[in-house]
DNA sequence: CATATGACGACAA
DNA sequence: ATTGTCGCCATAT
């Protein structure tokens, strides 16, 4: 059995790549998916400290106000508009409309997610 | 054990 | 729209 933070690291990353293309989602959102109430700021923290060669598609996080987390101008922030609008999402005035691109997974999704509470592995 | 620090978020001015 | 405050929570010192 692993330590509690390692699943909670695995399970942000797993529900960081549930995130299908074209879409996006909240670092609060991703918390909870993850089963990590309140935990946005570990989301953020756990995506700083990627390993070097993960497939976390970590461009689709972004704040809940539609706006991306880095200060604009910075090389992260470029980086991340060009993969977003890679995928077809829209950034106008430095924002992306929620409504129209927040990743609204199914029940099923949900349920097949691995949950805070079975996490023996 | 006490503080400080964030790729956050909600809310009040 | 902006800015500041507070609450949150795992890590780092």
């Amino acid at each position: 059995m692993k330590s509690a933070t390692e699943k909670r690291k695995q399970r942000i990353w797993a529900t960081i790549r549930d995130i299908p293309q074209g879409c996006v989602a909240s670092y609060g959102q991703i918390a909870e998916i993850a089963g990590v109430p309140r935990g946005a700021r570990q989301v953020g923290y756990t995506l700083r400290h990627l390993p070097k060669g993960h497939d976390v598609p970590w461009y689709r996080v972004i704040r809940s106000s539609g706006r991306i987390a880095f200060e604009k101008g910075s090389d992260a922030f470029n980086e991340q508009s060009k993969r977003l609008m890679m995928e077809d999402v829209a950034i106008l005035e430095g924002r992306i409309d929620m409504q129209k691109y927040r990743w609204q997974p199914d029940l099923d999704e949900l349920l097949w997610k691995p949950s805070a509470a079975w996490d023996d592995e």
